[in-house]
DNA sequence: CCTCGATGTTGAAACGTTTTAACGGCTGAG
DNA sequence: CTCAGCCGTTAAAACGTTTCAACATCGAGG
């Protein structure tokens, strides 16, 4: 390893103060044409890399925010990352991405780093409702995807149950009598929420809420959408749903593949609706009807907001958005 | 903002000097009980946390690890992140995600950023093949999915040359003859590796190298797929190629679609093959033949080089694993 | 009763920047 | 020739930790 060349050798080399060296970094208009170019050639020479940490430390402010993902595998959440990240870098500040991958473990210790990091803000999609546990310890803190329930802080998320009661409505105007909806665990909000929504469908149009089987899953990727899928066919014909309602299209993808798998024809023999409309859920197998969520837009107006909460008189805000069906092959009308 | 509680206010609050607060935080066995009990609640009631920027400055280690990836919404990336992420938290590291977007303008201000922060190392998917750019600074770099050509580094990668001869020597074997490569743009080296394997399909088994018709696409996504797809079906059916070897899955998912659209049958108008063999591959339109490599374990072994960089006396290290076909619905053997 | 080692605690010196107030030299006006 | 004002530069004081050598205190062994 070098020795680390710091400020001070940049300085004695160019034969100026270390002050001047730091101007040359931050106000590079304040010094000497001739100084500043002696300075720039030092740091060339020596290969100085600035340590940011004592910057920080003495500056106080860190250039950088961070969005803690529930599942980076997952397209909608990396969809919403790049909305983060224009936002973040209008503002001239970088984006680090950490994944929780669901466990709120990680979840604490990722929080725990930021915080030490001092980061100038942070965004999430907590793993569990009881947020409470992200407590408040100077940094800012916006949530995405999911309500603040106590309005101690910003938040950005989409009507979950005006969702759910779209997918399910749009089901039960196809005929379907019998649905299931796929999705878990129940400790995640999203969950809750889209379903709620689907029993609201039920209950306007008449339908008693045994009209819908909640199948739970262990987590929202394809694996157990297909374990779902099994699961779906391994019932007696006569009390299999001839709907399914997956709680995110990953499930609804996973379930897709493990029908045709197992022979069965997708909407004929079950129709299909998914959540969030990810790019891949217009290519699938039976291109997917799906729930759409403004999600580059999500993360663009989260990144706002955070941006907002070091302003003077800043009341804590939540925005909501309007999901919207986009309807295709897999939920085509019975015939 | 609150005033910002230090370690000494800890201290004078429980009564110790401030280097007993900092024992408690970094090695609480040395403290008798008593004293730690009363540190640790004068932190709970001042809700103090720990400065990273004055530990690291003073301690020189960073507890963080980077990957900074071409793509985030590339779901091979992802892949390749979590394998990183697993064996970064077996070292008790921590992960942060960089999404250089395929810029090499972002790119660049990552890394400045990363070696400011003082990192513990860095893995990275570079954007164009002068990863001279990515300069020594001190901090250990490994390259992923890319091949370091001057043995300055560690790398790990797979054999994209055989991959696409694999690929392409698989379409001549179901009797194609006129075969399209999609990919591009060709800064990239991926690309260039998988073409130039394809080549040497074409030579391996006799035919001339104008068999391949190279459809440059201005980046890997999908939506550059749909746009092949469209300029393939303007072709002139006696000229129009019968198989496509898409670069990645993303472009063959947006190839397919495209098919599907223009009502083209595949494989019978058109087989596809794709590269990478990402999760949403077999659960496409049409079940997606595809190059496999093993995402995982190269993200784990990219982080085990970088670790073992810190080593005594480390020799720079170039790991290549063996892709392998995947053989589904997209090429079935034509009859 | 003295010494010694073990155990817990502490004062003070780093770490590498940024920042502020002060400084010296120079220019141009009087 | 003097002096006010400006410009570029600098010395020194932070920032909040960690670490190290030194210092009490105490019990046990001689």
């Amino acid at each position: 390893m070098k020795p680390s060349v710091g400020i001070r050798d940049v300085a004695q080399q160019a034969g100026v103060s270390n002050a001047t060296v730091s101007n040359v970094l931050n106000r590079p208009d304040v010094v000497a044409p001739a100084t500043r170019q002696r300075v720039l050639a030092a740091i060339a020479e020596l290969g100085f890399v600035r340590n940011e940490s004592a910057r920080q430390l003495r500056a106080g402010s860190s250039r950088v925010i961070a969005y803690v993902v529930l599942d980076a595998a997952n397209p909608f959440f990396t969809d919403v990352a790049r909305g983060v990240e224009d936002a973040a870098r209008e503002a001239g500040l970088a984006l680090f991405l950490c994944n929780s991958a669901s466990d709120d473990g990680r979840e604490r210790e990722y929080l725990e780093l930021l915080h030490e990091q001092r980061v100038e803000g942070i965004l999430i999609t907590p793993v569990d409702a009881q947020s409470a546990q992200i407590a408040d310890r100077g940094t800012p803190v916006v949530l995405v995807d999911r309500e603040s329930t106590d309005g101690t802080r910003c938040s950005v998320a989409v009507d979950d149950v005006l969702g759910g009661e779209l997918a399910v409505t749009h089901l039960i105007e196809t005929g379907h009598t019998r649905i299931a909806m796929v999705g878990g665990p129940m400790s995640i909000q999203q969950v809750r929420d889209r379903r709620e929504g689907a029993l609201r469908a039920l209950a306007n149009a008449g339908l008693p809420a045994e009209a819908l089987t909640f199948m739970e899953t262990k987590s929202l990727q394809v694996g157990e959408g297909r374990n779902a899928g099994e699961r779906l066919v391994g019932l007696p014909s006569s009390r299999r749903p001839t709907a399914a309602f997956c709680a995110n299209d990953l499930l609804a993808l996973g379930l897709l593949q493990s029908m045709t798998q197992q022979g069965l024809r997708v909407p004929d023999d079950l129709a299909v609706v998914g959540y969030d409309d990810i790019e891949f859920a217009a290519a699938a197998a039976v291109p997917l009807t799906s729930v759409r969520q403004p999600r580059e837009q999500l993360g663009r107006t989260a990144a706002q907001l955070l941006l907002a909460e070091n302003e003077p008189d800043h009341e804590h805000r939540h925005v909501k958005f309007q999901p919207e069906l986009v309807v295709r092959a897999s939920s085509a009308v019975k015939r």
